[in-house]
DNA sequence: CGAGGTGCATCAGTGCCATAATACAGCCAT
DNA sequence: ATGGCTGTATTATGGCACTGATGCACCTCG
């Protein structure tokens, strides 16, 4: 019936992804901590180490986790405000602008919007 | 390096069934009024026929459009109010809790988003 | 009746995603 | 040194969603 907005079929790497960078934002996954293995996030997840390490690929790319090979993957201090700081910036420059407009065609003002929905 | 949370590579026959319920509820497709043929619509977006028939056919399904075979497809009366108080109730329920959290977790407050950015 | 417009069904092709099974390379504690 | 843990590369396979092309059934109008 509704719109069904967010994708129905968000791949698993990308799920695995968003939850990772929340585990770091969170202070879940500290900084200087190691995050835990590919094997072992995949047994935990039930996905397969190869998809894990294809979520954790992202991070290595933007420098955010520093990989001492034949030990682990080590959150980089700073990492979670890097991180925050990055997001913010994508979510009010992409998402938002979106959300907003969708919100105004239903009659919604997020000024009206507390915790209480 | 962001999360790209809407996903990258959304459906085009999704894009246009937003396309579509925001021109029903801003009344651009008026009650009663014929809509575009699937060819028509097709050309202009530069999609399949097909595709955009796929699109049509979970309007039909909610009853917001009728088919007149061989004639065309017409907006249902009370479509634009159906749908929208629809999409908002989803929004609520589905979408908004999300939004909420991550915005939460990157220090932004819904009540403090006006216009401005 | 015939031409041109509708929606709709069917089949096939394509690409991404996820999984699997190995194998390799590096580090560390025992 | 050896076993066990890390990440990584390779190749192959299956599934699924999306897209594309064609043809058919139906209606309207002249």
């Amino acid at each position: 019936m509704n719109p069904n907005r967010p994708s129905p079929n968000r791949p698993v790497y990308l799920k695995l992804r968003d939850q990772i960078a929340a585990a770091i934002i969170d202070g879940e996954y500290a900084e200087g901590a190691m995050l835990p293995s590919v094997r072992a996030l995949a047994a935990e997840q039930g996905a397969n180490p190869l998809t894990v390490a294809k979520a954790y690929q992202q991070f290595q790319n933007d420098g955010l986790v520093e990989v001492q090979r034949g030990v682990g993957m080590y959150v980089v201090t700073g990492a979670a405000e890097r991180l925050r700081t990055a997001d913010r910036e994508a979510f009010l420059r992409t998402e938002w602008p979106e959300i907003r407009a969708r919100m105004e065609r239903l009659g919604l003002n997020p000024a009206d919007m507390t915790m209480a929905d």
